[in-house]
DNA sequence: CATGAATGAGCTTTCATTCAT
DNA sequence: TATGAATGAAAGCTCATTCAT
């Protein structure tokens, strides 16, 4: 039998793709740069992902999974509304930080491969749930409703793209600002 | 009547690039292109620019000084506060429509470039003014004034990159709906 | 049955190989398709065959064999001169109709290969032999051997290389004139 | 004004492709190394010629250009039959050995470029005319005009594929060889 | 022997930028 | 200053071949 395929080459490779798209971006990053990384050869990615951009967006898939499986869970979970608010907060803005050149490889230089859309979509239900338990309390009329879920989602999109636009030597205190901005908004109400 | 060729060149330039790097992408576009359709040598557009990049920077720019004029002339007009925020959203979202594919060259295609958050910030001081009338008829505690600040930041970007973000298939329902929604916030309170 | 799959495997692997260099040409031809329509696994080829050339070398050859032996067989057939010369035309030019992008592959695209050579010799005295019932009838002077022999060779080649040069899509009149020709010369002399 | 745009580059170029062609075959030769034989650097040869294959198309049709021209002259000479045959034989055996393999360039590796056609047709059309003079005197009927046609195509492509396939280390004897057998043909009728 | 995953050399063409005129 | 011919770096992907299993 031929050398038996690795089942973990593709995760391996996305590994590797992590860390160079992220440090460098989707155009400068050399796909060879990322089968160095992974310790195989160019022609080896082209085993596992049809090109430069597939992997990139399997790459950038895996990072929102990731992250998304975290609040997923934190939704689910049963502590109560406060907590989970301020986890979210913390695991939210500790990705943010940690997956920032990522993300921003993922907005500025691959607007053709629609991957934020859908995440960015059940990233907003699941704050939307995340906040449910609280707003239950209150009695809203069906118009705050439609408020809330467009404040949502403008918050969102509003705390990921300020980050991304930062300049590089202002990231984090640009970062530290967005998160006490949220946590206002979430104690202010 | 014109000053002199050498003056008006640069603009002349911008123009061009104005329209080509809008339908093109930044990308995509070719530095010829924009020398052609501006009718002279892709040579002569190095006199007045370091190199595309800067070029690209200057249109930006040009794009945002237009779309800012517009609106401080609003702020300053003597129209009533309701009429003013109904024209500012006319025109902020007529100008969106007509401009996007640029503004997706700023986001997307140009990470290096911060070309945004000044005229961002500026935006965002304008829409605060615009709305400083009203506010002013209810008294607002200071807590208020940060969480009004975060909202229209967040709500400006949110629009400019849902907007941004948005298939190319479905561009205008994206804006339509941007546009109910923000109608709806200002209205809303 | 068989021998062995060992025995059969290299004739299986041309037989496949003849099939898609014939359809393909050699140049746009992989190694993994001959080995798809083998049945068996790319790696495997080069048990068989040194390398892509090899291959197609021995292709090639087992082409010109199959046709040669049905030539050689019409020489030592027993009816009479016309009727065979009638059927040598009728077999070259089906099979230069069934085999042109292999004999295409062969001439075009291998230029190293010089597997016509020795093939073109055989065909030629064959094609001597062929005639040689009918030229004994007249007496011919040892000049008109040597003519004779010569305007077989030419002949040959030329009609092979017309073919082989003929636009595709005019592949077919080609061949039909060139056989129209050739029927002609037999019957003028 | 810029650097006018020599008009003896793109000859200049056919120059060098000319021998890198012919010395290494279609495929083997690198744009590059035309460009190094030319004096120039890679890009500029694109500013001539829209590929590498058309290129070769250029390199080759100017090669047959210079050929059938020198032909063509040979043909409204006022010379005696005989002579122009004897110098038709001498110009074109010795284009046949100083172009080999160009022509091998031509024939072997780029059937789709049907370079050919048109030339081989031409050559055989002045071959034609050049033994006009000589059929006059005797009375030939109209089937041997196809006849003659025909020869002279068979023997023109013979010539040029028999030269073409013969392996490197005999390429000289068998020009030799086919010399002589045209030689003979002529002489003989 | 068979397999097929892994390898990695190979190469055209584009296009931003320069610079001789 | 304007021109536009000349430059030359740059990189993805294929696919024949190898070799560990």
């Amino acid at each position: 039998m031929a050398r038996s395929r690795d089942t973990e080459k593709p995760s391996q490779i996305i590994g590797a793709a992590f860390e160079v798209f992220g440090k460098t971006g989707y155009q400068a990053t050399l796909v060879r740069d990322i089968a160095d990384r992974a310790g195989i050869s160019a022609g080896t990615v082209y085993t596992y992902f049809r090109d430069k951009r597939e992997l990139f967006r399997a790459t950038a898939k895996e990072g929102w999974t990731r992250f998304l499986d975290q609040i997923r869970a934190l939704v689910e979970s049963r502590q109560p509304v406060e907590a989970r608010l301020m986890e979210f907060v913390q695991i939210g803005f500790d990705s943010l930080r940690r997956h920032l050149p990522l993300l921003k490889g993922m907005l500025f230089e691959s607007s053709q491969m629609n991957i934020l859309e859908e995440s960015l979509d059940e990233l907003c239900s699941l704050v939307e749930r995340l906040l449910a338990g609280r707003a239950a309390a209150t009695q809203h009329p069906s118009g705050d409703q439609a408020f809330r879920r467009s404040m949502i989602r403008f918050t969102v999109v509003g705390v990921l793209f300020s980050a991304a636009l930062a300049p590089p030597d202002r990231v984090d205190q640009e970062i530290d600002g967005l998160r006490a901005t949220v946590t206002g908004l979430l104690a202010g109400g």
